[in-house]
DNA sequence: ATACTGAACGTAACCGGTTGCGTTCGGCGG
DNA sequence: CCGCCGAACGCAACCGGTTACGTTCAGTAT
């Protein structure tokens, strides 16, 4: 005979003939309860299979036992993938998660961490946040617990944020190149603004100047990192030039995807007379063809990262560091080589 | 001066004058308080930034806002375009979205819906769900509200469920690749006991009886969904055959990246020798050349669709509909041409 | 035997809202 | 002028836990 609702603790107390406080002690191991009482509660708990309210715990404890994410989309492989780090040691953690999609729109996301964050949560992993360094600083300064990762620019509040090793991967794209002798090489970057995108042109400058190569403006293009059509255009663009390039090092997966679809239209062979590196190590990156040569991101270490970083500050450990930066690894596949 | 606790109904009911009940009844926009009263706890609302303490909402309310939604992994595409749709409509809902994923582990799938379920959410949408329709019965009976999108097999609990339209898709394919004048059309099925599965092979069986070719048991092949390798393998050795199929329809794009892939190992000319049909639309169907044709499945429009109904059935209204199916579409690419 | 001690447990306040019911009061019909 | 009524609001219980503090009582030192 079970009850219509969920059995509460008051329920339990009345069937072990002891306090409600006494309950709680014994299901939440605190001491203070005999190993008899606790182990006789225990069994009456999953007799009529007990359930927390968790609602409830939340409003007395001030504790949520959950994490929030946000992100800019849940349908890009990229942002999914870190997710998926995330959520495994979320749930391992005997977390919650709870999912907020901000669209870019800078409105929802402002309120999200307003209102949302502020109590619904015990702390957020935000990735790729909208906000400014200065409404980071200000949400930091409000106490609340978050890790970042993928930061739109450098952080400068005493928060912990996590980027993979952009400049590294793109100096190993280039030497790349450079070691199959490539002297022409274009870029098509992504959003000038972003930290990424300026860490990867750090890597590309150190890259190009070691090798005594100068890094001509007529070969860099820009797109945002969403877009292979500007990446295509780019593309074409830049084949037409009277002195084309013999190589072009697109800043994501997805505009290298748009070049080598520009490639294929032009009838320009890819690797033979245009090498292609990507950045990122999408999965799509082995079904093209020619398999794609890329940086791979650690995408999934990087959420668990963060989620293991953020229940660290959560428990009120410190974490072990700042900055943390992950290491990328270049795939070579076959979009590149050396020029002919 | 601002508090540093964010402010509650208490310190807004001290600064209007006036009892906390007022505040609740004015904020929430329920009768009975003057309206006067009513703009003047908005203003210091607003002034405050007093934000909702959700748990103590949910306990005394017994509604908490949030809505689950659990799916095997995030990674796949295929449930991350679902879960997008599915998160749009959550939010505009006013809802949270509290995301579970399952790995598909048995134990910490029912987990999931005999705790979690049970307190966290208002409601919940199962995707692609490992319970047994015993289960999802009883799960229903216990009266959770949720929507079940691409179950496992038939849903007989009087409980609304999503496909789209897996037999109808598959029959377009099979009728495609007949109109262009195949007869020898191998099949790379993913896990037979699917629901998914059995309908494509109903579409494909009224298809081919259709066009009086009859199925060959010897051109079956099975794999699973998510392993490309399979169908990888199952494509080498169809085309070993003394008799090699013209064409393959493969249950989903995975696979039939797989099919092209071990095309291309072959040296088998595609569409020239082989044309290959798939099944979702994913991104990468047309990133890979040649361009995949395959049948598009309104993913994000299920998510979606899905959100909607169960938020009907949290406002106690009825669905529209117990089984929606949705409307599938054939994209057709360069995969598939005129046999040779 | 007395006083002290600590384990085991109960009491009650509290978290921040929601809501049924009671109270006040101004206005209006008779 | 009395009585009635509804609008506006307060009171207080309640949701289901957590936790500081008080109480009981058996065991032990003195």
């Amino acid at each position: 005979m079970t009850l219509d609702r969920s059995a509460t603790m008051q329920d339990l107390a009345r069937l072990a003939g002891v306090s409600v406080a006494t309950v709680s002690r014994a299901l939440s191991g605190k001491p203070g309860v005999s190993s008899a009482t606790r182990s006789a509660i225990a069994r009456l708990a999953r007799e009529h299979s007990y359930t927390e309210n968790l609602p409830a715990r939340a409003l007395s404890s001030g504790r949520t036992g959950r994490i929030a994410v946000t992100l800019p989309n849940v349908q890009a492989e990229y942002f999914a993938r870190i997710l998926a780090g995330a959520a495994q040691v979320i749930h391992d953690g005997g977390f919650s998660l709870v999912l907020e999609t901000t669209q870019h729109e800078p409105g929802r996301q402002s309120d999200a961490i307003q209102r949302f964050m502020k109590m619904g949560v015990d702390g957020a992993l935000l990735l790729l946040p909208a906000e400014s360094d200065r409404e980071i600083s200000a949400l930091y300064d409000s106490g609340f617990k978050f890790v970042i990762i993928d930061p739109i620019d450098q952080v400068t509040a005493p928060l912990p944020w996590i980027t993979s090793t952009y400049a590294m991967g793109a100096r190993r794209a280039i030497e790349h190149l450079v070691d199959l002798g490539h002297r022409r090489i274009a870029l098509i970057t992504g959003e000038p603004y972003l930290f990424s995108t300026k860490e990867r042109l750090h890597g590309v400058r150190q890259a190009l100047e070691q090798a005594g190569i100068p890094l001509e403006p007529g070969l860099v293009r820009e797109s945002r990192y969403t877009d292979p059509a500007g990446a295509y255009e780019a593309t074409l663009d830049l084949m037409r030039l009277p002195e084309p390039p013999t190589a072009i090092f697109a800043f994501n997966d997805r505009l290298a995807f748009g070049t080598l679809r520009a490639a294929h239209a032009l009838g320009v062979a890819v690797p033979g007379t245009l090498s292609v590196v990507g950045f990122d190590d999408l999965e799509a990156a082995e079904l093209v063809s020619p398999g794609l040569t890329t940086v791979r991101q650690p995408l999934s270490t990087m959420g668990s990262t963060a989620a293991t970083m953020l229940s660290q500050l959560i428990n009120e450990q410190d974490p072990p560091a700042m900055h943390m930066q992950l290491a990328t690894e270049l795939v070579v596949r076959h979009s590149t080589a050396a020029p002919r």
